[in-house]
DNA sequence: AATACTCGCAACCGCTTTTTC
DNA sequence: AGAAAAAGCGGTTGCGAGTAT
């Protein structure tokens, strides 16, 4: 932990050989809070000088964004935030602080942490790359939608219902008791677009769906999507715009699939 | 009970972009 | 306008806790 701390290899424009790092301390914490509630957070490098804390701009300033801020949300990534990492990541790819914008509270660290050791590990276990035209589609087509059945399961609606606002089209199912869309399971999917020539859609889904040609040494079985660490209790997204946005704009892009 | 292994996440690094002087 | 400094970003690392053997 000595090394870890007191790493003499820093870089060569440190010029103080006594910069801290690693773990912060509750000290170190407490002395950062009380010097940004004062001077603000800007002009980092500033405040790692003038708070006397041995640490760099750089380490300061990550340590407020990712932890310390008042704002930082932690706990579980609700089953709505995984839905918007997800979209989000579909529409601009690892561009995690953009991404974060859009989930109030948590950090492109997290998100990037969420993506690498959840995600990839989905595409690992369905032997994919996670950047290849397959997994991509997985997630959308499978996924995606079987997100959303949970999200529509776990809560009433807090906003107009879409099938007011849009007729129904194929792809959808309405359940009248909860005046809600609720989407076919990935088995009864069938993709209309192409996909790699070496493995279908199809083939993913099987796995998917039935664990078939999974790797028995794994021995772990398949990873369903409760396992990609959400916590069913913590709902409290819900309400937010951003998500209801693109639930409408997923449930749109959805009907361009068709049953069996 | 001890050891090996896996996983999640905080924090670092190097590069790029933006801001300041 | 240009150089230097600061801030921002994405990729990577490694510690510690939990789990499997």
């Amino acid at each position: 932990m000595e090394n870890y701390e007191q790493n003499l290899n820093s870089p060569a424009h440190e010029e103080d050989s006594d910069v801290r790092k690693g773990p912060w301390t509750e000290e170190e914490d407490a002395i950062l809070v009380n010097f940004v509630s004062i001077h603000g957070d800007a002009r980092w490098n500033h405040i790692a000088r003038s708070s006397g804390l041995k640490r760099t701009g750089k380490s300061c300033r990550l340590r407020w964004l990712n932890y310390l801020r008042p704002d930082v949300r932690r706990g579980n990534i609700t089953l709505e935030e995984q839905f918007m990492i997800l979209k989000l990541h579909s529409l601009w790819g690892n561009r995690w602080s953009k991404i974060a914008q859009y989930l109030p509270g948590r950090t492109d660290n997290e998100i990037k942490n969420y993506w690498r050791t959840r995600v990839q590990k989905q595409a690992k276990h369905l032997r994919c790359d996670v950047n290849s035209n397959l997994f991509k589609e997985t997630m959308k087509n499978v996924w995606m939608p079987r997100l959303m059945e949970r999200i529509n399961a776990q809560t009433p609606s807090p906003r107009q219902p879409i099938d007011k606002q849009t007729p129904v089209e194929p792809g959808f199912v309405l359940n009248p008791d909860q005046h809600r869309h609720q989407f076919v399971q990935a088995s009864e999917l069938c993709a209309t677009s192409s996909t790699s020539p070496a493995e279908t859609l199809s083939d993913v889904q099987d796995r998917v769906v039935n664990g078939s040609g999974y790797d028995p040494a794994g021995q772990t079985g398949f990873l369903e999507l409760n396992d990609w660490g959400c916590d069913d209790g913590d709902n409290m997204w819900t309400d937010d715009e951003s998500f209801w946005f693109l639930r409408d704009q997923f449930c749109h892009e959805t009907t361009s699939f068709s049953y069996n």
